[in-house]
DNA sequence: GCGTAGGATTGAACCGATTCAAGAAAGCAA
DNA sequence: TTGCTTTCTTGAATCGGTTCAATCCTACGC
């Protein structure tokens, strides 16, 4: 590096020029004679100019031309979780297209949070608040950007947020497996309430403080007992998304004289998990237990057998929350995406 | 958003203090009396200000404290390759504990690439230089900020590089399994040239482009050579990394009437396809074939049989290169860290 | 030869903060 | 009361560009 960097006026005073036509050079060279401009360039060039520099310039556009994604978790957990990677790499796609930089912020506790998001040099934020959703909205709102919530487990109407249709994607889930002819069902929730592994009862369900796992077991309820299964018989198991509880709770699931057919997983990850576990046991999917996830990851498509599934349109969902960010047009209500059933391997009709 | 944005300069005018105490209140608040700063924090409050813009304050500060981690390749290969989403992990948990934002840069075509880094807002760039490593190095060179290159493949000295010993880590891999008494082996090859694939013989390998797949070969040839295994002998298939290319290799290197017992794959990712295959194959692993990766990526200890591999040390690198961009001392000569031998279930005597 | 349209260039204001030398007020000792 | 600290606060300079109104040329028409 040289020692005292150069600086536009630098080079404006060694070509001889004045700074007004030297930032012409570079930020609108159409406007500048070529003769001049050629030589301006040629004593950048001779003086080792790295170019105007991004913080002057943006000091006085106000843009930055770059979103964040922020989420309540290590920042490892952009590049672990399945559902966050899907979702990361749609987003990536748009900004791509666009040429929008992409920012990871986040930081499970919450002084660190705090900090990462005031100091983040973005236009916005996409927030994806599976969990400790609204510290995160509320944090990000002191920040004054535009932020679409993605996932959000709140109802608040005054925060703009973009989810996917849990009920009504549950409910076609647990019609497709009801449909098959099953009868006997296992579900393994998402996390329901903070600190909580174990089996749950309806009540639980009812006053659960994550609404998207509440809406999803909703969503199978309802469709069950249009065949005539009562939710009292549909045991449901709360895990926190991770091998050890996925499995404890199979294990419950399984204990019993008449174990469930078809098992109705809250998540792709747990559904996976779920099918590792079935043939350890020796049940083979989908011929002794059929299985169904919920996201769409493209891990799902990819194991043998393929993962019957309710996608999210990835995608398209991170067009939305890009575009809105960008052009600070939070949506004023909450968008609603439907989910589509994707009928690979594992789930066929009860033996 | 208020429309005239709240400004530093106006919540000192309306709480009646200078510019300098109203900055002082918000970045140094030790300095500036109790009274007055609850003044200016409650006018702050009041007005609606955002807290000092952070464009202001870098602009004076000049430090960023972000770094970007550049590749050339689509943003999403980020999140999809596994080599690519273990180092992250391991970035990201370094900028974690330093408080440092992390911004990912990239593109596929050179011109959005040129772009992206020029205006990514970051300190310095770490770079993944996979494929693509000249044309990143000098793009990034322009930019005149402090950069380290990972997985290099060259050695021109001038540019600062952290790489893995990936000739003795292959050596100890072929090692391993001619130590358990392999005789037949295969090579699975990441890419050695651009635009091709199939299988390579040595000359080829001496004149490979990339030094990574490369060096690796020689490793294995020279370990096995002590075994008296002759490099004619072990058939070296190229492929790019991915599903198709591995399963033509794989095809190939079993269509002989001696087919291997032992699959040296030169990444996990290559070694985990290679399973799959194997196993639909009916061949089981680790007993009628063993198979060894490179890289250990995380994913490598999740299936079953775990993965034996050449464990690169990820968190060390990610702390190296962090530290050499952020303070700007990157190494003035290419540092080489070692890989280590991590036996799980894929290796095995032969039959 | 004069007036003027037109583009190229200049110079100064401005973006939103931080910083620091210097000034003001308050406290205390003599 | 004067002198000397100590503690805050002030005002102006600074960071590195961009922008725009004003000025300067040049060439062209009459």
């Amino acid at each position: 590096m040289a020692k005292g960097t150069i600086r536009l006026a630098d080079v404006a005073k060694a070509a001889g020029v004045s700074q007004g036509t030297a930032s012409n050079v570079f930020s609108r060279p159409d406007v500048v004679r070529e003769e001049v401009r050629e030589h301006v360039l040629e004593t950048a060039k001779r003086l080792g100019y790295a170019g105007p520099s991004l913080t002057g310039r943006l000091l006085r556009a106000g843009k930055v031309n770059a979103i964040g994604v922020a989420a309540v978790e290590p920042l490892a957990y952009f590049f672990d979780d399945p559902w966050a990677r899907a979702l990361l790499a749609a987003v990536s796609q748009v900004c791509d297209a666009s040429g929008t930089g992409l920012a990871l912020v986040s930081a499970k506790d919450r002084q660190k949070l705090d900090w990462n998001i005031k100091s983040a040099l973005v236009d916005g934020f996409i927030l994806l608040c599976v969990e400790g959703g609204e510290k995160l909205v509320q944090l990000t709102r002191e920040r004054q950007l535009p932020f679409v919530a993605l996932a959000l487990n709140d109802d608040d109407p005054s925060i703009a947020s973009i989810s996917v249709d849990n009920l009504g994607g549950a409910a076609i889930a647990a019609r497709h497996l009801a449909e098959l002819g099953h009868r006997r069902f296992g579900v393994l929730a998402t996390e329901l309430s903070d600190d909580h592994v174990g089996p749950v009862g309806i009540a639980e369900i009812e006053r659960a403080i994550y609404s998207t796992s509440r809406d999803r077991a909703l969503g199978y309820w309802q469709a069950l007992e249009a065949f005539g299964i009562r939710r009292e018989d549909v045991p449901i198991y709360e895990t926190i998304n991770d091998k050890p509880s996925v499995e404890a709770g199979l294990e419950l699931l399984f204990s019993v004289p008449e174990p469930p057919t078809a098992i109705l997983a809250m998540s792709d990850n747990i559904a996976l998990l779920a099918i590792n576990w079935l043939r350890a046991r020796g049940l083979s999917v989908p011929q002794d237990v059929s299985v169904i996830g919920f996201d769409g990851v493209p891990e799902g498509g990819m194991v043998e057998p393929g993962l019957t599934t309710m996608a999210q349109p990835f995608a398209e969902i991170a067009r939305r929350a890009v575009k809105a960010v960008l052009e600070d047009a939070v949506p004023t209500e909450r968008e609603m995406i439907e989910v589509t059933l994707v009928v690979r391997g594992s789930t066929a009709p009860p033996r």
